[in-house]
This record gives structure tokens, C-alpha cells and sequence, in this order.
DNA sequence: CATTTGATTCAGTTTGAACTGAACAAACTG
DNA sequence: CAGTTTGTTCAGTTCAAACTGAATCAAATG
């Protein structure tokens, strides 16, 4: 058996894994990893041919990530094609979603809270214990929120937004 | 249509949703989010029923839940039947298992900075930033696991841990 | 307008997680 | 020991999410 050095791949793997937690299907996930390692914006056939997925798949998935508003997509003259970049506080965006979910959580405990018998005892008990986790947990991420927010490290977009070229601008090949 | 007042239904599924971001099954969630609201332990049998489950389902998922620390498993004399419950800080293991995804996303990144080449500067520039929120992410939620142990709250199993009786001990079924 | 190129949509398929039923095991009971 | 009760395991199935290929659309270009 032959050892192998860490990849590119390993991390869009791994990132992969990690962020479908974070509410998105696992070639989403790929897709952001690796426009995370991409220097320049990444086109249409040039994620499909690298995460070997079908064109389709590449579509409806940043299609949901754009939506999501953690990739833009952007477009140069004379070239048709599209092309995909990080987008500007990606990260808040995603602590965003988390926050949405715990609020949800939140409420529906709160609901339950205000519909159980007070003879529940112990299931108020720990209702009550749940809401004020949440209480704490949606204090203490959107607190996360603000201190990437300050240092400007939450923008993973690097560089310029719009890329200057790209090799040749538009060839025709043969 | 009939408009219908929020029941402790709406609960279990409502969390069994919220939960399944946390790693575990939409059943599990939903036997957890039972467990939360029942005054005293379930069995396996009770489980299954009020879900809707088969029996073994039910009997894979408080294993899972039961290796996850989030429930626990107890026995009466008398009694061949397993009763579940919620397990003394719950929710701290699951916050654990938050920590422990941001941990590993966080390597993730350390590794791939550690292997890209200086050159690739945008790349980097991301990378440093995710280090650095997911440095933020996995301190403040520690935060969290602090604040919920100290106040007792986080200990979800309400109650004496030995539940005094169910209606009588164990009966014969006709 | 016919062609080319690139992206999207959608019907159909694949895949894997998770659920089920049946068989089995273990512990007890008369 | 034969019979009951309860829980677990596992092979097989179900089901939904997600992926694919083909058709379609849109924009550009000669």
C-alpha cells in the first residue's frame, strides 16, 4: 500500500463531509470546497470535469448555492460562459442559516412550553432547560457572527471581484 | 379545513427536524423529542407504538441514542421491559458533537493551508480566514457548554433518576 | 435563418440511509 | 423443559434525495 501526500481533493472531500451539516447536499459542499482552493472563478464544465459530476448536477447545485448566497456567479465580455467565486461573507451567510435553525428549534420549544399541562413537572423541566440552552447557544453564535464580521475575514472572496482575465478571453478552439 | 391546536405531535416532529442537522436520524430525533416530553421513562414497546415505528427501529435507535449519551436505558425489578429516558446532560453531548465537526472542518483547512503552495494567494487568504472562524466558532461554542453546565439547566432527565413506580410494578396482561 | 455554444429543466434512474418482518437469543415462568 | 415475553440482529425492501442524459431554451454569430 502507497502513502499519498494531502490533496486539494482530500480537503474538498472533507469540507464536503463537514458542510453538508450545514444544510446543503454533499456536491454542493464539493462545489464551494473547491472554489475555496480556486485562485480564479471556476466555469460550468470546469467544476463538472473536476468533481466528475454531470453539467445538470453542476447547474442545479450552484443554482442552490448562489441562492444560499454563498457562491456568485459572474460573467466577462466576450465569453459566454459563467463563471463561480466564493461569495463575499460566505461564512456569515452559512452561521446565518445555523442561527435560522436554532431559532426554530427555539420556538418550537416555546410553543411546546405554552401548550403542556403545568402538572408536566419534569417535561417543563426540561423544556425549560432546552429554552434557555437556545437562549444561550443563538447568543453566543450570533456573538461568532459579529467578531468575523469585525476583522473582515469572513469574506472569503479574495482578490478582486471582477477577475482580470483568464488566458485568452474567448478562443475558439479548433 | 380544520384548524387544529399545537400538540405535543407537533413537537416531536418539529424537533425530530431541528435535530437531524445534529447527526442523528429522523427517528432517533423523534424518540429523543418523545423522551423529552414523557413525565416518566418509555418502553420500547410504548416508543413504537406512539411513533409508529417497528419495533426494531425503535430498538436500533435508542441503541444509537444510547451510544450517543443523549438517552439512557433503565430496568425495574420485576420488570423485564427496558424503560429509556433522557439522559443527565444531553444536551452537552451534543454540543460536544457540534465541537467535535468544527474540529474536524478546522484540521481540514489547517491541512490544506499546510499543503497549497505560497503562490496560490487568494487560496490561502480564505483558508486563513475559515481558520480563523472556525478558531471563533469552536471557542464560543465551548462558551456555550460552559454556561449550560454551570446552571444544572443542560441535565435534561428531570426527576429522580430511578422512576418510584408505573402504575403497578408488573402486571400480567390478560 | 441555421448553427453553435452554453446553461437549464425535467423525467427517469440510481443510491444509500433507514425502516421492516422474521428469525433468533436471552431471560424468565410454571 | 416447553412456553412466554422482550429485545436484538440481519437480510431484504422502501423511499426520498440527488444525480444523469436528453430535450429545451437562450444568446450569439455568420
Amino acid at each position: 500500500m502507497k502513502t499519498r501526500a494531502a490533496t486539494t481533493e482530500d480537503f474538498i472531500e472533507q469540507m464536503g463531509m463537514a458542510l453538508q451539516h450545514d444544510g446543503m447536499s454533499r456536491t454542493a459542499a464539493r462545489i464551494l470546497a473547491m472554489l475555496i482552493l480556486s485562485e480564479e472563478p471556476a466555469g460550468l464544465d470546469e467544476i463538472a470535469d473536476h468533481l466528475q459530476v454531470s453539467k445538470s448536477g453542476v447547474s442545479t447545485n450552484t443554482r442552490d448555492l448562489e441562492r444560499m448566497g454563498v457562491i456568485r456567479r459572474s460573467t466577462r465580455p466576450g465569453d459566454r460562459q459563467y463563471y463561480f467565486s466564493v461569495a463575499n461573507g460566505a461564512v456569515n451567510r452559512l452561521v446565518e442559516n445555523h442561527i435560522a435553525r436554532l431559532s426554530q428549534a427555539a420556538e418550537a420549544v416555546q410553543i411546546a412550553l405554552n401548550t403542556i399541562p403545568k402538572r408536566a413537572k419534569v417535561s417543563r423541566e426540561r423544556l425549560s432547560g432546552l429554552s434557555y440552552f437556545y437562549g444561550v447557544a443563538i447568543r453566543k453564535t450570533s456573538e461568532i457572527f459579529e467578531e468575523i464580521s469585525g476583522t473582515g475575514l469572513s469574506d472569503l472572496s479574495g482578490g478582486s471581484a471582477l477577475p482580470v482575465s483568464r488566458k485568452q478571453p474567448a478562443r475558439r478552439p479548433a
